[in-house]
DNA sequence: TGTACATCAGTGAACGCGCGTTCACTGATGTAC
DNA sequence: TGTACATCAGTGAACGCGCGTTCACTGATGTAC
């Protein structure tokens, strides 16, 4: 059957939506081109009239962002308590249980690094949010504390889906989280 | 050929010296059974003599402990200036480009996460690290103090591998460090 | 001490499985006449 | 306006490949007699 451009830009959209959900929750390698096109009711043959290969779905997913998230980014430092919020958002025990919906530097990232397939898209989301944090910080030594904060934030978030006692991963939340808000909040 | 018990306990010890290191090196995913024997002169029938399963292996890799980083990690905290000098190996060069012999919680433990297959030795791995440095603190709120840090580390050893750009790779493990040394040293 | 047998680490072919990708084909719809 | 043809998103079988695991077999060495 012939389709509209409008289909096809619908469904393009969509595979790129689905992808990015399923890379960060079940992470890159795990899901599968087949899995992926069945999820939207589709085969997967139908896959290579959109993309010309898995790896350039991956690029594009890193480039076009990842929604919700970016939203709620923009968001939250177009307030003025920026940092606390973005902090508090980001510890959030629903960030942990949700990666599908999240962050993309503590599960996309992170498995493409160690599969030596570093991506620029990943520079470019890293820059960005230095760039953010910097100038909610506006000090001295910001760009230092930007890093600091950032790495913190990602680390805390990685350990606390790595470790089994939910009572440990809750304690890592916290922890970083009064830990930064102490230094960085007011 | 029949072997004595030490022949078999030595194989045992280099089959899990080499899946530690390639584990954190390639990932758990991407270490074969056929490629991990290959490595020792072995064919992979022969990995079922030592191990039920590959994922018995990765239970005994992280039970086992992560040579030779679990002596350094001992050593640093033998020492008076413990704490500099354990966040200074942390963030060194050095560890970001080796992960073979570096800490198994951004590699190991992450790809573990990812999967949803998170170890107990994650936790005991995690848990030790924060008492070691608890204990380095020794002060009100070393608690959270102790899980920022770790948080911070393994954040930026994850970024700084997860980037494409070498200066920016730098740039988070210097200004990590330089943020951590002012906050934790004397 | 010499001989027969048991042991078992290691071999290598084979198992089913899911992967990314290719390709001949379908058929509804857009376009040209 | 009606008819013929071109387009191309989507189908589903098939490709080679590497995975973890199984298994009949080998053969050097330990043990029992």
């Amino acid at each position: 059957m012939r389709y509209t451009q409008e289909h096809k830009a619908e469904i393009h959209r969509r595979i790129l939506a689905e992808a990015s959900l399923r890379f960060r929750r079940d992470g890159v390698a795990a899901t599968g081109v087949q899995t992926l096109m069945n999820a939207l009711g589709l085969t997967h043959g139908a896959f290579y009239a959109h993309f010309p290969s898995k790896d350039a779905l991956v690029e594009e997913v890193l480039r076009s962002g990842t929604e919700p998230l970016d939203e709620t980014v923009s968001e939250l430092f177009a307030r003025r308590d920026a940092l606390p919020a973005f902090i508090d958002n980001y510890l959030a025990k629903g960030h942990r249980d949700s990666p599908g919906t999240g962050c993309p530097l503590p599960t996309v990232s992170a498995e493409l690094a160690q599969r030596g397939r570093q991506s620029r898209e990943s520079d470019r989301i890293v820059r960005d949010r230095l760039q953010r944090i910097e100038a909610a910080l506006e000090g001295d030594g910001a760009a230092d504390a930007s890093i600091a904060l950032l790495s913190t934030l990602v680390g805390a978030l990685l350990l606390s889906r790595s470790v089994a006692d939910s009572a440990l991963s809750d304690r890592i939340l916290d922890g970083a989280r009064r830990w930064l808000e102490l230094r960085f909040s007011s």
